[in-house]
DNA sequence: GCGGTTTCTGAAAGCGGTTTCTGAAAGCCT
DNA sequence: AGGCTTTCAGAAACCGCTTTCAGAAACCGC
């Protein structure tokens, strides 16, 4: 029976004893951490070559004290938001040299009787946190030890000093809630919320009931559902309105997933959008230029957000000072599902 | 002016310090490799609690050989298609303790001269192979020395023995196809093909003939065509089709993307869908159900691809026996293009 | 030629754990 | 009580790299 474990693989010794130099020279070669005569460097090279010798990360890491790498803390991955991203975080790491490891808190367990930290800073060297599952106090003792974090789409407890990306959620809320009522004359619309306690929900409905302040339009408490953030959820609440007879003529949704979910209630009640009633969402993900009919929405810099959030960790990690708060312009996208048609 | 590094965090040393024990037995309490008493056991917990101590990671893969983490090779991220999938594989990932490095293979760069390997072994302890990117050759320098492999929707050379997961494409290909011919008595059925050398794309071909020569029904070549698994090339064939006089009186486009394309041609050329020409696809993307008329499509089990490869690996890197071949089952969903009405 | 750089290299001390080996103390048997 | 096995704990040898320290050789100006 053949064992099946790897292969040992070559190690800086080899490489050392294979060129007839110190390991310390190899090292020298691999970091250029020092001058190397240039005879000494072209045979360690070689060496390595043939060797087929990659330095072993984790010892790296031990010796050198940095990782390399950064971790991203998300409450889970679904939808259409979180491809985007994890696509601008993973191609800025990269670029910086970077790894990224990313890390879910859907359900956190325990093991051996003591909380797991969903991600110790031993295994990276800053951490990009988009959940809020992670407590002010984890935050706290995190930061407290000046280990590097940027938090996406969420503020930090004011005590903390922790660099924040996030969007401008109420004036892209207030716009596509004004185009619904200047443009397409609604009066009666309904705003689907995120998570409670979501901070982008919480933006969205100031800047939506901003909206409805400003053209004199009442707020009905009726009006305001649970959408989560998900079709599913966006769908089975607007179903139930219509099963009670609510009246409106226009939806506000969350996000894009929800304005899906929504369209999907309507249509199968036999309602047209936007005839019948107007839809539009927040976001801009992928699909929302792509179905019939095409979403009206408000487009989220995502991509350039997860850019920017790594950028801005790495930069963190390398001891330069970054700003506290970036905050990303949003865009008013107009398509179909409000009433036009572009 | 005070340092910004890190706070040193407490090492297993410390630990045993505080507890007055040796850092053997700190190991032992931390991995329960070995009998500690009672009492021992105690006071080394209430010194880890104390002094907030966590184990480096870096050190323990030094020392263990092994990393708990599993990388993922990709392409790009992008698309609808990658958020389920990598939230099966990282939702399976962590339920076994494992944490998850994501790479992607847009611009592999060079650095110092030597091409950086993609994701090195060293810090994994098995790889995920989800992109094409990686040829052959280098996968059989991971798989020569040992190295834990699992590939997704791709087979490997029959040299190598790498365990794969992917969709039983053919089946899903032939029960849709099956539907249009026994359900609707569609006879020219027009055929879609994804990019060519596409394994996806061979095997539903491959369900599609089988379906239309069980029903007696002869193939025309005249009826394939390059779909590419993108709307605008799908959208260019048919309409190219429909200027050339070709008749078909359905469509099995390769993929949903595709069937998209299709369905915007017909209905520029003033066809109806289905009543005149019905439309099926192949992968049931989120869209698929929200689109008018909502797709008849096949659903392809994306996240739990995701989660089925994962297993796979861990199961491999622990030693286990595996299947060289999972193949996922896909469901026909049934809706309005095909000309049902559900 | 000679002290004083500069340039290059090697020995060795960690980094923070795991694990083997060894030994002391305790438990068991006759 | 004496010899035997167990049970538990510590000393020390790594794991593969980075980095400091120190030294040898080459280079410098005069």
């Amino acid at each position: 029976m053949t064992v099946q474990r790897s292969l040992k693989r070559a190690t800086i010794s080899d490489v050392a004893r294979l060129a007839g130099v110190s390991i310390a020279t190899v090292s020298r070669v691999l970091n250029g951490t020092a001058p190397v005569a240039e005879e000494t460097m072209s045979q360690v090279n070689q060496a390595i070559a043939a060797l087929d010798y990659a330095p072993h990360a984790a010892a790296r890491t031990l010796a050198g004290r940095r990782t390399d790498t950064i971790g991203l803390l998300l409450p889970e991955i679904s939808g259409a938001f979180y491809s985007p991203l994890i696509h601008g975080i993973e191609s800025s790491a990269r670029e910086a040299g970077f790894d990224l490891l990313i890390h879910t808190t859907a359900d956190r367990f325990r093991e051996r009787g003591r909380i797991q930290l969903p991600l110790d800073e031993h295994n990276t060297d800053g951490l990009l946190v988009f959940t809020d599952r992670l407590s002010d106090a984890e935050l706290a003792r995190f930061s407290g030890r000046g280990f590097p974090l940027v938090l996406l789409y969420r503020t930090a407890p004011p005590t903390l000093d922790i660099p924040v990306v996030t969007l401008e959620n109420k004036a892209g809320a207030r716009s596509v809630v004004e185009h619904l009522i200047v443009e397409h004359g609604c009066r009666r619309i309904a705003f689907l919320a995120g998570p409670s306690g979501n901070e982008d929900s919480c933006w969205r409905e100031a800047g939506y009931l901003e909206a409805l302040r400003v053209h004199g339009i009442d707020d009905d408490p009726a009006l305001h559902g649970p959408g989560e953030f998900d079709s599913e959820q966006a769908r089975a609440v607007v179903a139930q309105w219509l099963g009670q007879g609510v009246s409106f003529d226009a939806i506000f949704a969350g996000d894009d997933d929800a304005a899906m979910g929504s369209i999907q209630a309507l249509t199968q009640a036999g309602l047209r959008v936007p005839e019948d009633v107007a839809v539009v969402g927040f976001d801009d993900v992928l699909l929302a230029g792509l179905m019939v009919p095409r979403l009206t929405t408000v487009r989220a810099p995502i991509e350039t957000a997860g850019r920017q959030a790594a950028r801005l960790l790495i930069s963190l990690i390398q001891g330069e000072e970054v700003e506290r708060l970036v905050l990303l312009p949003t865009e008013l996208v107009i398509r179909q599902s409000c009433g036009c048609d572009r």
